[in-house]
DNA sequence: TTATTTGATTTGTGATCACACTTGCATTGA
DNA sequence: TCAATGCAAGTGTGATCACAAATCAAATAA
């Protein structure tokens, strides 16, 4: 019908974008949601349409909408003034999405743990040879490789949760904190060894015995020891510096 | 300039709207959202920006913008035409909701459990009152009262839960599944008696009595209830309408 | 009659403009 | 010297326009 006409008439253009031609509007809102999660942007930094739109070389309406968006999400924060910043760590707040992401994300884990494939599991288990592989060259601490493999590999599970409504707010929690935890990764590479790969083997080894409580017990100490050690930093920060 | 002589020339007008003065864009943000938790637009409902723009009295901007927002908290669906619509329902997005409504409220509600002032438990138990007023005069049912009534009282509840994450997560639940309930109290209505009122009483004095076990499972029979009963009402549709 | 094509309308998207408000700096007054 | 006033640049918001894609309808051909 109208599909056939089309490809018919014009079978190349359609061949050149013929699923789902994004918009600019949903590029930008990807960039500046990675630019959040792997936190390319400091807290309490103040973010300006016309400066996103010239950094993304594009005009101003699709940066309006995407930071619109963003601040739904608690990604982001409007302020009175009508300008909008990245949220600032407090203590609270840090505390807060702590709690939120071990009610959701042990959830989510829970659920996969009965529900991931053989294959699935062999997916998430080579991914733990990356970290071996990147400690084995760890001269240059490679703080965005991490992050992004982090994500990786406990999106990959999610997935396995089956739930079309937790995956999306996990994905608002990661980016809410992403900020906090850029900056405890750098205070982690400073104080001493990246065990991550450590943590991630614990919870493989659960989802491969199905094992729901041993797979949440296992997320909750990975997630909880970022918060916990920028909780500690920020303290110590606090109280040497209570006259600023 | 232009600002200073506004001011000069005409102050009581600044008067008039001295603090926050609230945006197009808010305005029809709260009013789309309004409609969805109120369940005012039916499942698979296919809304359009210029429609939306003139029912609500503005220009296109602001609806673009609000409707954006509102396909991130997966409150409305974008669809690959570039369309968005109303999410319809389904048995297993239905089972997905109520899973995370139990999981998210059910935690709120004990944390606000061990924290509400006798104050906001006195709101509460007054909000009781209104169900029996409500029913005095049920000749007419009034769905809509109904939803408010619902709403305002768990989220004074939720309120005391003092998480900033959890209840941005709640009110995407509710935008979220207010379709759904809308249809199922049309069904209750039709079914026979409304008996919210029981349920919010046991919830209250749980509440009173600060016992978060209690409090969590009376929540998850109150806002059980219409899901399950919706269910069955699917199911046997789905078990007659096959052919369809 | 049915299927196909073609043209007109509708719709989303992106850019640009106009306006109001805020912010920061310089000039002016005490 | 310091505070206050006034001006200018910057910023968010809303409206409008231009364009491409999709949808719908009528007309035509098989």
């Amino acid at each position: 019908m109208q599909k056939a006409t089309a490809d018919k008439s014009d079978p190349i253009a359609a061949q050149l974008a013929p699923v789902g031609r994004e918009t600019v509007q949903d590029r930008v809102y990807s960039e500046l949601r990675r630019a959040l999660i792997g936190g390319l942007f400091e807290p309490s930094q103040v973010l300006t349409i016309r400066g996103l739109a010239d950094a993304l070389m594009t005009s101003t309406m699709p940066v309006r909408e995407a930071l619109g968006r963003l601040i739904t999400e608690k990604a982001l924060e409007a302020l009175p003034n009508r300008s909008v910043r990245v949220p600032p760590i407090t203590l609270e707040r840090m505390d807060d999405l702590l709690r939120a992401r071990i009610l959701i994300e042990g959830e989510a884990i829970a659920l996969a743990a009965t529900r991931m494939t053989s294959r699935q599991i062999a997916t998430i288990e080579s991914m733990l040879g990356e970290w071996d592989e990147m400690r084995a060259l760890k001269q240059k601490k490679d703080v965005d490789r991490e992050v992004t493999l982090n994500q990786a590999f406990h999106f990959e599970i999610y997935r396995a949760c089956g739930s079309a409504v937790l995956i999306p707010m996990i994905e608002s929690l990661w980016l809410q904190s992403g900020p906090c935890i850029r900056v405890a990764i750098y205070a982690f590479s400073d104080a001493g060894e990246v065990d991550t790969a450590h943590y991630h083997r614990t919870i493989v080894k659960a989802m491969a015995a199905q094992d729901a409580k041993e797979a949440r017990d296992a997320l909750v100490a990975d997630i909880s020891r970022p918060f916990t050690f920028l909780r500690s930093k920020l303290e110590a920060e606090a109280k040497k510096g209570i006259s600023a």
